[in-house]
DNA sequence: TATGCGTAGT
């Protein structure tokens, strides 16, 4: 009796471990952790499942350190207790994590090298993939690791090596032909993916989502659309992938439309709707969606945080962290992106020191806050600090000396950093750009091409304008056919910089062609051409593009008012000049900045009217800058009045003490006074400030 | 009932 009675109780605790188990992964598959946790907890009996699957579901949530603390603990590890671990730091993104235990462990089976090979073709390194995979005994090689390195070449959009194995491979499945075509469509080679699609075998669901999410990608949404309608059998995966591609166009009526007559609504479905309104900025609906969502998880309540963010309401963003369950990196670091963007820099970091185990992405969000504001010691030690670093952190750090004019900072970096990324050679090269260096910008723009990477949109446009401020006409002219070849003729950012280009190079014809050629130009493109003709001394026609610019009913900025008002400067317009600057003030209510001052005052210089200059100096709501005490000096000394000349130039050697025409400027007009003392005192003040007169230089 | 390969959401 009493043994029989045993068993009983034994067979009615296994099934309960059983359920409870089973339990624990539902409810991690929903993200549901802290009830799976509490289940796991008040279990009076545990087994080797119990803490695989616990371990899984903190792993597949973000709960890395949780999900080790478990493993480390559980008393009778098996070969899927270490799968399962290791399958938690490829989840994580930690491969040298699971390199640590991989090494450590005295089995290994299928799993195992998948598993391994995974982490490696996710971090792109195809390398290290291919070794395990030469290494792996032919027995233990199945489909899924034959799959898993197919993929990780397809991805990387090594085609040759993909194609190359996919063709040895004996019993290939539906996921080896998925993998290759996910590289095609990954990569938005849709002609060649379109080819490979209609060459395969068998197709299923996911091979039709991956052609519609190609289409999404490439910015073609009618295919997309034609795609979508055309699967046989559309799952969740393809409706929030259509859903998307609506919502990442701005279609968010499409978009919305798709999510109601969804049946079968998950969690993502949720978050992408919920994405959409974020991306938006229609946080209302946002929010009235998140609390209808039968479920939330981390990204959801991340989502609205980010939506917070976007719309600046930084408090609001705080409530909903402090509510959330549990604040995993994502969220905390969408937090302090609010406060970096906000320049609340102190904010942001005392989040950033409270997260135990930040992650790279937190890493470099921190960092290119420092570099954005400047503060690049800061952004140093942290990089210097950081376990450890991707592409994106050195890029951070080079953008932060560029933006300091550190540049040659900027290169030790660029060279110390080991691989390279279109984003990399943008940050430079846009760095020479913007801190005048522009051969170096041509050239570095060389040796990118020569390293085999392909310029995109941001390279274009600071090449242009680097040949703009050369006035490189050929090397102008060379970019503009590549621009063509490479399709970013259309391109609105690279069209302005080939005004500008064309404008500042004397083409002032080929800039206006350029311009008539643009779908829908912006306020910038008119800029460009106004400055062109402002630049190239026309004023009537710079006046006319101006009125016509008005007509359109573009709203004109300051930089509009800068093109004109120097156009009108330069030809000695000083009432259209006059009237114009009030307009700018009163009719366009745009603020005058130190560049529309010193078109005035050089206006005003030029005509002789130096008193109503110097008042406007007086008046200014702006410190005066170097520029326009210079255009006033200037004036002074062509006109021979000492009385502002000395005030003029009194300031100047305050703000430029080493700048050499400034003395030279005030010498001259002494000694037109006849002050010859006056003279040898400013010569000797000048030496005295190691300010040296270069030879051939000019003021203007 | 726990671990791997191809598709969606921050």
């Amino acid at each position: 009796m009493i043994p029989r009675l045993k068993s009983i109780g034994e067979i009615g605790r296994r099934s309960q471990v059983f359920n409870q188990n089973v339990k624990i992964t539902q409810l991690g598959k929903c993200g549901r952790i802290e009830e799976a946790t509490r289940i796991f907890n008040q279990m009076p009996h545990r087994n080797t499942v119990t803490y695989n699957s616990m371990i899984s579901v903190y792993a597949k949530n973000g709960r890395i350190s949780d999900a080790r603390n478990l493993f480390d603990k559980m008393p009778r590890k098996n070969l899927v207790s270490w799968n399962t671990m290791i399958a938690g730091y490829l989840h994580g993104d930690k491969v040298d994590k699971a390199r640590e235990l991989f090494d450590k462990m005295t089995q290994r089976d299928d799993f195992t090298w998948t598993l391994m090979i995974t982490c490696y073709t996710r971090k792109g390194d195809v390398e290290k993939a291919r070794v395990l995979f030469d290494l792996l005994p032919e027995k233990k090689k199945n489909r899924a690791c034959w799959n898993a390195m197919i993929a990780g070449y397809a991805k990387k959009g090594c085609f040759g090596d993909a194609r190359k194995l996919f063709d040895e491979m004996e019993d290939k499945s539906i996921v080896s032909w998925n993998s290759m075509l996910a590289g095609y469509t990954h990569i938005g080679e849709m002609s060649l993916g379109l080819r490979f699609f209609e060459e395969m075998d068998e197709r299923d669901v996911v091979s039709w989502n991956l052609m519609v999410d190609g289409f999404v990608n490439a910015g073609d949404l009618d295919s997309a659309w034609t795609f979508f309608q055309r699967t046989p059998d559309p799952n969740i995966v393809s409706k929030v992938t259509m859903l998307c591609g609506f919502s990442r166009n701005g279609r968010i009526m499409e978009a919305r439309r798709l999510f109601d007559e969804m049946e079968d609504k998950n969690v993502v479905s949720w978050n992408a709707m919920i994405a959409a309104y974020v991306q938006q900025c229609q946080i209302d609906e946002a929010i009235w969606l998140f609390t209808q969502m039968p479920e939330k998880n981390a990204v959801s309540w991340t989502t609205i945080i980010n939506g917070y963010v976007r719309v600046g309401k930084l408090h609001e963003a705080e409530q909903v962290l402090n509510k959330m369950p549990y604040k995993n990196v994502g969220a905390q670091t969408a937090m302090i992106s609010g406060y970096i963007q906000n320049r609340r820099m102190d904010e942001a970091r005392r989040i950033f020191e409270k997260i135990g185990t930040p992650d790279v992405v937190c890493w470099n969000t921190m960092i290119a806050g420092y570099a954005h504001c400047g503060r690049v010691d800061e952004a140093l030690s942290l990089l210097k600090r950081m376990p450890q670093k991707n592409v994106a952190s050195w890029n951070n750090m080079i953008f932060g000396y560029a933006q300091t004019g550190q540049m040659d900072k900027a290169v030790a970096v660029f060279e110390e950093m080991g691989e390279k990324n279109l984003v990399s050679w943008n940050t430079l090269i846009s760095g020479f750009t913007q801190n005048g260096l522009f051969t170096n910008a041509l050239t570095t723009f060389l040796l990118m091409v020569q390293d085999g990477k392909k310029p995109d949109q941001s390279t274009f446009v600071s090449g242009l304008c680097s040949c703009a401020n050369l006035a490189a006409l050929e090397i102008g002219n060379q970019l503009h056919q590549t621009v063509v070849k490479s399709g970013y003729a259309n391109d609105l950012f690279v069209s302005n910089a080939l005004i500008s280009m064309y404008a500042k190079c004397g083409r002032i014809l080929s800039a206006e062609y350029v311009f008539k050629y643009i779908d829908s130009v912006d306020v910038i493109s008119w800029n460009s051409l106004i400055s062109g003709y402002a630049s190239n001394g026309n004023v009537e026609k710079t006046v006319k593009i101006f009125q016509e610019m008005t007509v359109k009913g573009v709203k004109p900025d300051e930089v509009t008012f800068i093109g004109v008002l120097s156009a009108c400067s330069h030809s000695g317009l000083v009432d259209d000049g006059l009237n114009l600057f009030r307009s700018m003030t009163e009719d366009h209510l745009i603020e005058p900045v130190a560049e529309h001052y010193a078109c005035m005052v050089c206006l005003l210089g030029r005509a002789g009217r130096l008193e109503e200059a110097f008042q406007m100096v007086r008046e200014m709501k702006i410190e005066p800058t170097a520029g326009i005490w210079g255009a006033l000096l200037y004036a002074c000394r062509v006109y021979g009045n000492l009385e502002i000349g000395r005030v003029a130039a009194e300031k100047l050697s305050k703000l430029e003490p080493h700048k050499s025409s400034n003395y030279v400027l005030l010498s001259n007009l002494n000694a037109e006074a006849g002050r010859w003392d006056e003279v040898e005192s400013t010569r000797i003040l000048m030496t005295d400030r190691g300010a040296e007169k270069q030879p051939g230089w000019s003021w203007i």
